[in-house]
RNA sequence: GCCUUGGUGGUGGAACUGGUAGACACGCAGGACUUAAAAUCCUGUGGGCCGCAACGCCCGUGCGGGUUCGAUUCCCGCCUGAGGCACCA
């Protein structure tokens, strides 16, 4: 009886449908372990190899909890509003949601065909109303709430207002203008408008302005990627800078929480690298100069106020709002020729410039402590919303300024002495302070605080606390995403009840942008008569929040039961890629630790420990054809001709060779071709890139199941590589898994005898065989070094192959390992072996350690720290006795000869090193 | 440009805490079985040198330095691939 993994597949998964195998309960007296991927976007490629890599992980560690005794939850569901629906909608007339939900039915018998164990019964989809409804409530907890400074925590936002109506807001600094101050009366005295537009500025959601990358030819809001120099990726119109109304999250206000929060979670120490300089929490000071012939002042933000008697010039961004005022009419031609060049530059392409370039304005501020003349300039490189919009810029301590200073040929004044030699800033703080009047001879560090402190004596400065990171915008001018549930009145947003949620997304024939900037919503003469938002929730709403809808995905009066959540509570294990780093990672843990705040859960962090799965690119395979002809000439010969390199179907090419016969039927384009060989095959280019449909180089897990089976597929994308690693995909390996998995069948068949398993005691090198595999999988697992783990089954099968063991004792327990990897494959085989129940639900074998114990080892002898010889030495000898045996080594006295032994080292269990 | 991360045979990778580099596979070569093929099994396989062979020697983990008895692993500099950089998901 051979291996007939088709029917076994499809046997298995059947029969765990209809024993509900994965449904997965609230109450259990397991412990619970809750393992989760990010959900997909179902995109209409569907699913390809690199989707299910994250997935298998997932599932191998899901089983293996379940066979360790736990009540595992691992869910699955679809982050289905987006941009790519809404864009197939406007180029096809194809409603998004019937598109989604196509893609969806497709990506489900897609993954149903890998035999994954998702409890399917928590399915969360988050363009669903009976989800959607929940992510609009959540946002109403975010607007009606403000983060207490005191307490450093979100509270309802009706409590600042009775605190308002009592002290005005004396505790209370505004986030968004610290200036703004008020006392009791003035609030009474305000009317709803002030009260709400100064609430609105204390709301944890708030509507707001911004910039926006404009486009007025697609009448839409660009991303910055799909910006390049100035115009649009698609159609190439020109792109704009423009001031939007827009939601935004406060989550500036959670950046120390999002900071320490780190610390209580297992993310890898890049990712918490990457969290954290996003943050980019610095300290620093705000100081005010003096503008030359004008009556405001010019604010900056600083980390080194101890240089700033080393300050050449100023640098404040194109945007910023004093510019029109302190520029003379001398400079404002050139100020303004500068500035339209800035508009049409991306704020990516602005930081990233290599080129230097600026503007001086002709204003000049004065330097508070000794009244120097400091010329005032613009430059790209300085960003509106960061810190003030504008910098000093200390050529002798900063690299940027120095070339900055260097380009334009400013001055450069020297304040740390011997540290600066003129040829490169240095950004030291240890340096000694000269020229710079009370403060030489000073060390710059101790410096700041003394600058500051005067500073803020004399009025015109203070400590601040900055971050790189903004408030989050959160407002798209697009169709399909969650409707807000905002109605406006009279300039003022009003929040829905909670009983008239959900508020549905209409239906509309026209998915193109609405006017002035505003959503397609915008179009719809119902909506706009009830003054609802026009504006919809971007990508990450839904997502921020759906593991906790997982808990309780029935549940139509709570978003979640703090029942449910107090006993799943955090995400032990969290899968998914690193692209996620800073956007999804980072808005999920704020809205977690609101809903903690506002005591809707019981934990402030979502996720426990955090994996990062690697991204499978695609091997791109090349023809190259000749210009201007049908001929097209194999890779290596191409070099003769003027060719153009074009991607070709990766299935139609045998490693770097072309099915010539398959391409002249793959477009029709390419049916007259002719082929110029060499050695009598048409070789192709190779370039690793990223899988994408468009570069014919994605390959199909489906066409993989059905050639291999599930369960192979399933163990060849963990044999890869590391889960963490980023890897092209080949499929030429999987011949190897496949053959490894009809191997371990032919430990319990033959093909002629059929039947070869028996019920016969073990012997002594067999059961060290199977516990040398159980410790090492087990721990592999674990560790999730699922790569290595499959080597060991490897091992294990052949070296039981090797010993012609076929005993029950040993097979039985084997299964078990494999459940997790080949869950087909082991629940067949348990069957085989007559064992009750589904292997799903056994129990994980215990590793003895006495069937694996050695008493001797094959020591390594080096001699200067080159292997020289091996030498079986018992591993209870002691130190002395080892070097005896050694030393009396033929080979080693060769070595050796008579020269003095300096020093033996021996290390126990690994190694000895004799150095002469 | 900035942040993060990777680079080991022809290929994917292993070496977990500084201790035998190349486990396990793929591919390739040779062989067995077969009328033939598939399947299966056996042997070899980092490069170089000496040699009939065995034994053995030298080099070798992107490049150049360093620390150490000992470095794929730690430190410094460089080259290079990947991901992210706020409206793609």
């Amino acid at each position: 009886m051979e291996y007939q993994f088709r029917a076994i597949e499809k046997k298995w998964q059947t029969i765990w449908q209809e024993k509900k195998a994965y449904k997965v309960s609230n109450e259990s007296t397991k412990p619970k372990a809750y393992v989760l991927d990010m959900f997909p976007y179902p995109s209409g490629a569907g699913l390809h190899v690199g989707h299910p890599l994250g997935y298998i992980a997932s599932d191998i560690y899901s089983r293996y909890k379940r066979l360790k005794g736990f009540n595992v939850l691992h869910p699955m569901g679809y982050d289905a509003f987006g941009l790519p629906a809404e864009q197939y909608a406007i180029e096809h007339g194809v409603h998004p949601t019937k598109s989604t939900y196509d893609n969806i039915n497709n990506f489900r018998k897609q993954l149903d065909n890998i035999g994954f164990c998702f409890d399917w019964d928590r399915e969360v989809k988050t363009c669903d109303a009976s989800y959607y409804k929940w992510t609009q409530w959540i946002f109403l907890q975010l607007f009606n709430s403000y983060f207490d400074k005191q307490q450093s925590k979100a509270r309802p936002i009706d409590i600042l207002e009775t605190a308002f109506e009592k002290q005005g807001n004396a505790n209370h600094i505004c986030p968004a203008d610290a200036s703004l101050s008020f006392t009791a009366n003035d609030w009474k005295a305000y009317s709803e408008k002030e009260k709400q537009t100064i609430l609105m500025q204390y709301r944890l959601a708030f509507c707001g302005y911004g910039e926006v990358n404009w486009c007025a030819a697609l009448g839409t809001v660009l991303a910055n990627d799909e910006v390049i120099n100035g115009f649009s990726e698609r159609g190439g119109h020109p792109v704009e800078k423009k001031k939007l109304r827009q939601w935004y999250l406060r989550i500036t206000e959670y950046a120390d929480r999002l900071l320490s929060g780190l610390d209580t979670i297992q993310f890898s120490e890049a990712m918490k690298e990457m969290q954290s300089n996003w943050i980019g929490r610095s300290e620093g000071a705000e100081i005010d100069f003096a503008i030359q012939g004008h009556a405001g002042s010019l604010k900056v933000y600083t980390t080194r106020p101890d240089t700033i008697f080393g300050v050449d010039f100023m640098v404040v961004a194109p945007e910023h709002t004093l510019i029109e005022s302190i520029t003379p009419n001398t400079h404002k031609a050139a100020v303004a020729e500068y500035i339209g060049y800035v508009k049409s530059r991306s704020e990516r392409e602005r930081i990233s410039e290599k080129k230097i370039t600026g503007c001086f304005t002709g204003a000049y501020v004065t330097n508070p402590f000794n009244n120097a003349l400091i010329p005032v300039w613009i430059s790209e490189y300085v960003l509106a919303g960061y810190g003030t919009g504008a910098i000093m810029a200390v050529p002798c301590g900063d690299d940027r300024d120095f070339k900055f200073a260097q380009h334009f040929n400013i001055p450069i004044t020297n304040i740390i002495g011997a540290a600066f030699n003129g040829e490169e800033a240095n950004p030291t703080k240890e340096g000694i302070l000269s020229n710079s009047d009370f403060l030489n001879g000073m060390v710059q560090k101790k410096a700041i605080a003394i600058v500051t402190q005067k500073l803020e004596a004399m009025g015109i400065g203070k400590s601040k606390i900055n971050y790189r990171m903004r408030d989050a915008a959160f407002s798209r001018q697009r169709y399909w995403g969650e409707p807000f549930p905002i109605k406006w009145k009279d300039g003022i947003a009003y929040p829905l009840a909670e009983k008239e949620l959900p508020l549905l997304l209409p239906t509309v024939d026209n998915y193109s942008p609405g006017p002035e900037g505003e959503g397609p919503l915008a179009n719809i003469a119902s909506w706009k008569a009830e003054h609802y938002e026009t504006n919809t929730m971007p990508g990450f709403a839904g997502s921020s929040w759906y593991f906790l809808r997982y808990m309780d995905t029935a549940n139509d009066t709570e978003f979640c039961s703090r029942k449910a959540s107090d006993y799943w509570g955090q995400v032990d294990l969290y899968i998914g890629g690193t692209e996620h780093a800073v956007g999804h990672l980072l808005y999920s843990r704020m809205w977690t630790k609101v809903l903690f705040d506002l005591g809707h859960i019981g934990f402030d962090e979502p996720f426990k420990k955090l994996l990062n799965q690697g991204m499978i690119q695609g091997s791109s395979r090349f023809v190259y054809r000749i210009r201007g002809t049908q001929k097209f000439v194999s890779s290596g010969l191409k070099h003769a001709h003027e060719v153009d390199a074009l991607h070709v179907d990766v299935n139609i090419v045998d490693g770097v060779e072309l099915d010539t016969a398959a391409f002249t039927k793959w477009k029709p384009d390419y049916a007259k071709a002719e082929f110029i060989l060499e050695d009598g095959k048409y070789i192709c280019g190779v370039e690793v890139e990223k899988m994408s449909k468009s570069k014919f180089n994605t390959v199909n897990p489906d066409d993989l199941v059905e050639k291999y089976g599930a369960d192979t597929f399933r163990m060849y994308e963990m044999f890869l590589g590391p889960v963490e690693q980023s890897k092209p995909w080949d499929t030429k390996g999987i011949e190897g898994v496949h053959r490894f998995l009809k191997k371990c069948w032919r430990l319990f068949f033959d093909e002629i005898k059929g039947k070869v398993w028996v019920d016969e005691a073990p012997t002594a090198a067999e059961l060290k065989v199977l516990h040398k595999a159980i410790k090492k999988i087990e721990e592999d697992t674990e560790r999730y070094s699922f790569n290595t783990a499959v080597s060991s089954f490897m091992i294990c099968v052949n070296e039981l192959a090797d010993l012609n063991c076929h005993k029950k004792e040993i097979l039985s327990p084997l299964v078990i390992l494999l459940t997790p990897y080949a869950p087909h494959f082991a629940e067949e085989l348990w069957q085989v072996l007559g064992m009750k129940g589904l292997v799903v639900d056994a129990a994980y074998p215990v590793f003895d350690a006495q069937y694996v114990m050695e008493t001797a080892k094959e020591y390594p002898i080096s001699i200067n720290g080159k292997l020289r010889a091996n030498i079986l030495i018992a591993l209870d000898a002691s130190e002395d006795e080892v070097r005896a045996i050694v030393l009396d080594n033929e080979v080693v006295k060769k070595w050796v000869e008579d020269k003095p032994i300096k020093k033996l080292i021996f290390v126990k269990g690994k190694m000895v090193n004799i150095v002469i």
